[in-house]
DNA sequence: AAGACACTTAGCCAGATGGCTATCTATTGG
DNA sequence: CCAATAGATAGCCATCTGGCTAAGTGTCTT
């Protein structure tokens, strides 16, 4: 099972990708719109969003020549989510060690 | 303006990064140990570690012959809020479109 | 003082990535 | 039906990445 993580957050780290996202945020728009802000051979900019696409951040439908893109919820949510999880943990950690420490000064004194 | 964003989600981006920053949520924890669970060569592992410090992600102190590595609450957090972010609006729109259809489909009534 | 331990650094390599140009296909507007 | 538009595909590079082995540094432990 190769994680989606993994292709999520390889997508995330392109700051052109994330642009796009950005973008799709707002609404869907077809390629050329995207590819517009980037100063990139159109066939580079493609190749970034086949990564977007591949990592299910992106869904897009061909309607005669004009390709749309569209971000995907479900996805940014399942990142959000990890990262949610994992600071979670640890500043719960760092919470029981504030409590600690308060209690043995109390004890202290 | 290299974006931070870009280290963060780099470093997340690869499994054995992401399987160290969920052992470190629990605790801070020495190299040696944070290498025990993967089966690469020590210095593989280490161009890892620093990678995610690079990011931020990570801190780490050396005390003697042992390097302690614990978790940065903070970059988590920033890269936790771009994503809620971006979701956000994402969602906010698709709940405008619905309620634009409920109200079309009242009115043709 | 010697050996073990916990990294650290250097250097090699194969494959992935991000950029390009050039060429191709399929739609559509006039 | 022709030209322009929108995107797709192929192939070439340079650089980055993630893996390795080998050898070095500094700190315990005995």
């Amino acid at each position: 099972m190769t994680n989606h993580l993994d292709r999520f957050f390889d997508a995330l780290a392109d700051p052109t990708c994330r642009a796009v996202i950005e973008r799709l945020a707002q609404s869907p728009a077809p390629v050329s719109e995207l590819h517009a802000p980037h100063d990139i051979a159109l066939s580079t900019f493609l190749k970034h969003l086949k990564v977007l696409e591949e990592s299910g951040l992106v869904r897009s439908e061909k309607k005669g020549r004009v390709r749309t893109v569209h971000i995907e919820a479900g996805p940014l949510k399942t990142a959000e989510g990890w990262l949610s999880q994992q600071r979670g943990l640890w500043e719960a950690r760092l919470d029981q060690l504030e409590d600690l420490i308060t209690h043995l000064n109390k004890t202290k004194m």
